[in-house]
DNA sequence: ACGATTAACCGGTGGC
DNA sequence: TGCCACCGGTTAATC
């Protein structure tokens, strides 16, 4: 699953490769169309395929941008910008290839459901296994209101004071403070592998609630959420099941995790405990955290 | 009015 | 081999 270091690597990559270049036309999968048709909201989202697929065309990419675990393509056409934000769900992959075939593992290509064909040659390739991602062109990121409501960027120097204080309404206090800070409002792109790593590194118990933490406690797993985003970054993204780089390779940070899918707690030996909390699995050490 | 729960979008994966 | 429950990021709708 890709969270924000893997959608960092996905738009620096991506970055010199595709600014700059125009979009000539457009293809979209029939498992696509025959789901839109059936009234379902599939990866393309606020609209029907087929103004989509007449907007795109002449489009030239400005910019992009990642923002939490979404992709801002910022876009122009006619002098006047749009923003197409991508997020790649459970299973998105973008991949840039000159034909279909550079694509290799067959799972990310029997599921290639849009293709951005470049005036310029080449092509930008959104493949999606299970469809949870989500495609939509806006003429401004206002026009999506739940983008305005995202956390600040964890690196950026107001995001601290959000979290902490987001952690005294009375809306999360009570919560666990795994599913606070899964919680896009609370934290930008922290899904469950870096805050299972980061309260393991703090030995924080993942069920524990929040207004049970000190505000010192918190302010230093807020600062261990950042630090394993960004070691994540440096190596490349975790490749935990559907994940892959934009060249289709996998990242390296899977094999620095030391809880997240672990058997056995690295420091005690201890064996992990998988629970569900906040409605999702979490891996934990009973025994190292409190 | 707000908070909590549920449905929606799906197919790979693993257990039986 | 075959079936089927399970899983999950995020929003929208409903309770």
């Amino acid at each position: 699953m890709p969270e924000l270091p893997e959608v960092e690597g996905l738009v620096r990559s991506l970055k010199p490769i595709v600014t700059g270049k125009t979009i000539q036309s457009v293809e979209v999968s029939e498992t696509i169309m025959t789901s839109k048709a059936n009234g379902k909201e599939a990866v393309l989202k606020g609209t029907d395929v087929q103004s989509f697929c007449e907007s795109m065309p002449r489009m030239t990419i400005k910019q992009i941008e990642r923002r939490s675990k979404y992709i801002y393509f910022h876009v122009i056409k006619d002098g006047i910008p749009y923003l197409l934000v991508s997020h790649l769900g459970m299973s998105g992959a973008w991949f840039y290839v000159r034909g279909l075939h550079e694509i290799i593992e067959e799972k990310f290509k029997r599921h290639t459901h849009i293709i951005f064909y470049f005036e310029e040659g080449g092509m930008l390739v959104y493949a999606d296994i299970r469809r949870f991602g989500e495609l939509r062109l806006l003429k401004k990121e206002e026009d999506y209101p739940p983008l305005l409501l995202m956390a600040p960027e964890p690196f950026d120097l107001n995001a601290l004071d959000h979290y902490l204080e987001m952690s005294t309404l009375p809306k999360y206090e009570n919560k666990p403070i795994k599913e606070f800070i899964m919680d896009g409002h609370v934290v930008s792109g922290c899904g469950n592998i870096y805050a299972t790593e980061a309260l393991f590194r703090m030995r924080i118990h993942p069920n524990r609630k929040v207004k049970r933490i000190s505000k010192e406690r918190k302010i230093q797993l807020f600062h261990e959420i950042v630090i394993v985003l960004l070691d994540s970054i440096e190596n490349g993204g975790s490749s935990i099941s559907d994940y892959r780089k934009i060249n289709g390779e996998s990242g390296n940070m899977q094999n620095r995790l030391q809880m997240y899918g672990k058997k056995e707690c690295p420091v005690c030996h201890a064996k992990t405990v998988q629970k569900t909390i906040g409605g999702r699995t979490s891996t934990y050490c009973g025994s190292c955290q409190r």
